[in-house]
Formats: structure tokens, C-alpha cells, sequence
DNA sequence: ACCAGTACTTTGTGTTACTATATAGTGGTA
DNA sequence: TACCACTATATAGTAACACAAAGTACTGGT
């Protein structure tokens, strides 16, 4: 799917949130799991001014830790206000959902006219 | 629900895509309607701001007609573009609709471990 | 010495919804 | 008359976000 960032808006965020309550990770590994998920033109830069942001909004804790695949990898783990954050993000993507089907329904009514 | 603006980015503009598309309407009622369907943060200007936007794009078709309710009103009504931006709009959101399912989906199935 | 893969970072850009404000027509009412 | 509420369109500026592009740095293989 090509050209989807405008919907993408708000969304990675969240979808960000959601792969580090998994468990603890890092930002590459991220990417990969995005791009894995089928948000497949997701690249590296994407990710880490989301990461940065959750940091600047005390999101998430952070912890260095050397690799032998590469230089020392940034993991995050989500504390209680991510958690909250993440939690709420559902929320609104669930009201966002509903009001879509709702009115694709509509569309659906409408075309058996 | 407050604050979902960020969400709300790209998908505003294909809720009024298919607005339009039911039949010819004008810039307050698809405000109007917007808000019936529960964005009900959502203003005039917004609205303009992607009605403009569908003009320049040429996606829309443009009659201008006296009211008895206040000023003369714009309609819109789709042109064949403004269809196939619909249709591409509806099978982008149901990509990133099944995605954000399956992320969700793994969520739970993560905590029931 | 070179390159691919891993990993993080920064700067700038384009798109979008939103804020605030202005303009204007109609009808009611004090 | 003056005022206000509702209808209706328009525009200039802002904030937030995903993204593009480029750079730095570490490891291992050829």
C-alpha cells in the first residue's frame, strides 16, 4: 500500500507505544516490526522522532546496552504515564473506528437505494 | 472525545469525499453532518480549508446557488476523480484498519500469557 | 581497504487539521 | 432603528506529525 502517511498521522505513535508495552526494544527493532506489520515504507528516521518524542515526554525509560550486531542499541520500556498514553490512544482509536464504519455503513445503505 | 485531532488527519478529508458523494451538499452542512456523526469538534473552517483543497484538486464539481436561509451556498458533487480518490481513500483506511486489528489483536492474545 | 548490515541522530520539508477572524445575508425581537 | 442569532463562505497563521536526506559509528566478511 503506497501513500498512506496522511492516515499514518497520529496513528505510529501509537502503534510505537504498543510494540514497547510488548516488551523492552529498540528503536531499529521497531522499524523492523512496523515494516513487518505491513507499514513496509516505515524507515528508521520515522521511528526515532517518534522515540525521541516519547522521550522528551517522559513516556518511556530508557536503557543503553552494548551489541555485538553493531553499536550500543537505546532500549525503551513504557512507564506508567506511556502506559496511560497508550491506553488512551486505543481509546480514541476505537472512537475513530467506529464513527469510519459508521459511515461506511451509511455508504453501503445508501448504494441499495 | 477530546483531542483527536492528529488522528483525524487524511481521514477527515476522505469522511467529506464521501459526504459528497451521497449528493450534492455544501460546506456548513458537511460540517453539520460531521458533527451528527460524532466529530463534533470539527468547525467550519476546517471543513473549507478541505473543500478548498478538493476545488484546486479538481476533484469536485462547483454550483452556486441562492438560499433563503442566509448567503448563496457552494455545492459540491464528485467528478470522476473525486470517485476514484474515494474509492482509493476506502481501501487505504481498510489497510490501515486491518493493521492497527492485527496489532490489537496481538495485544491480547500477549496478555492472556 | 572496502562494503553490507546494524544502530542512532539531526535538519529540513510538506501536508494536514485547527484557531481566529472577517465578511455577508436573513429573520426575529426589543 | 439597533441588535442578535443563525446561516454561509473565506483566509491567514499555527502546531503537530510523518517523512526525506544525510551523517556518524560499530561489527564482520571478502
Amino acid at each position: 500500500m503506497e501513500n498512506i502517511t496522511e492516515l499514518l498521522k497520529g496513528i505510529l505513535e501509537g502503534c510505537v507505544l504498543e510494540i514497547i508495552s510488548r516488551g523492552e526494544t529498540y528503536g531499529y527493532e521497531i522499524t523492523q516490526q512496523l515494516r513487518q506489520l505491513g507499514f513496509s515504507d516505515v524507515v528508521e528516521g520515522t521511528v526515532y522522532t517518534i522515540t525521541m518524542r516519547l522521550e522528551k515526554q517522559q513516556l518511556v525509560h530508557i536503557e543503553k546496552k552494548a551489541s555485538t550486531m553493531g553499536p550500543p542499541r537505546k532500549f525503551y520500556t513504557l512507564n506508567e504515564a506511556g502506559h496511560d498514553r497508550l491506553r488512551i490512544f486505543w481509546e480514541k482509536w476505537a472512537f475513530v473506528s467506529d464513527k469510519m464504519q459508521e459511515l461506511q455503513q451509511l455508504k453501503q445503505e445508501g448504494s441499495t437505494r
